[in-house]
DNA sequence: GACTTACTTTAGAACTATTATAAACTTTAA
DNA sequence: TTAAAGTTTATAATAGTTCTAAAGTAAGTC
């Protein structure tokens, strides 16, 4: 992704092209494979790669910001640090979870089958549906 | 489950029948239904239904103490308040999951058919499977 | 029943992920 | 260039949970 498409994405999302908004999203969204991360790891990340000052309450924001836009998903899983993972991968999928090393890995959404589905109690509807596996070693 | 057989199910799992112990072992298991909580639910409920005193720590303790027993079971996942539910259905089972209510209903896992699960990546094993179906009106 | 020891409860402090605040700074468009 | 709106920042606040260490209780021994 060109860093005008990056520019692009935060200006049709509403978002002003700052500094710190340009490099996260170069980070999250200039790769190929699905990127998982806590604020703090994507903090780490950003120190390693630039030289911009990066407040946690910026990352945050930015995160959320993305996440409001549609660019990243939250993976509604309490892992062992109790810390929150975001997903660049913003398709329906799912996820193995090793709780050893804290990691997560994608499922593709057609990786997994399904034979039968309880119906929604209620007057409710299912809004989606996620897997976790719990890995071991 | 009659008062003797709390008192047992605490002493074969080493721990002391206590008033507090006694009181919360009472109100999770001497009932039907599931019972999905969290710390702070659970502690209402207590106020609600004893004059027993029970500072925060106690019930912390007390449902890790179960936890750690086999009694109870903790739901891995990361609802809107951020807090750890916790499950007096110790199977194997899944949940729906209504963020408005932040209310989990069980699944029973042979409501639940699989027609096709990823195997697990390089040298890992799979430990257990958990569906959530997330709920909207 | 008194004594002893180990275990438990407790209030409050500490910890940690996250969110709020409000002042300084930056982007944008006029 | 200027003004308005949006953004970053340091820091404080919040909230769920865990830690601490002192006071209290359970259980076994005499
Ligand atoms: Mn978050
Ligand atoms: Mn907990
Ligand atoms: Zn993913
Ligand atoms: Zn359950």
């Amino acid at each position: 992704m060109k860093k005008t498409s990056i520019l692009n994405k935060l200006r049709s999302s509403g978002l002003r092209p700052t500094k710190q908004r340009v490099e996260i999203a170069k980070l999250l969204f200039n790769r190929d494979k699905t990127f998982h991360f806590t604020v703090e790891s994507l903090g780490k990340h950003l120190a390693k790669k630039t030289t911009t000052k990066f407040a946690l309450a910026t990352i945050y924001n930015t995160v959320h910001a993305f996440k409001k836009a549609g660019h990243l998903s939250e993976v509604h899983l309490r892992g062992k640090n109790n810390t929150t993972y975001f997903d660049t991968n913003i398709s329906n999928h799912h996820h193995f979870y090793d709780s050893e090393t804290s990691e997560l890995i994608d499922i593709n959404d057609n990786e997994i089958k399904f034979d039968k589905i309880p119906k929604a109690p209620n007057g409710k509807t299912i809004k989606n549906l996620e897997v976790i596996i719990n890995l071991k070693n």
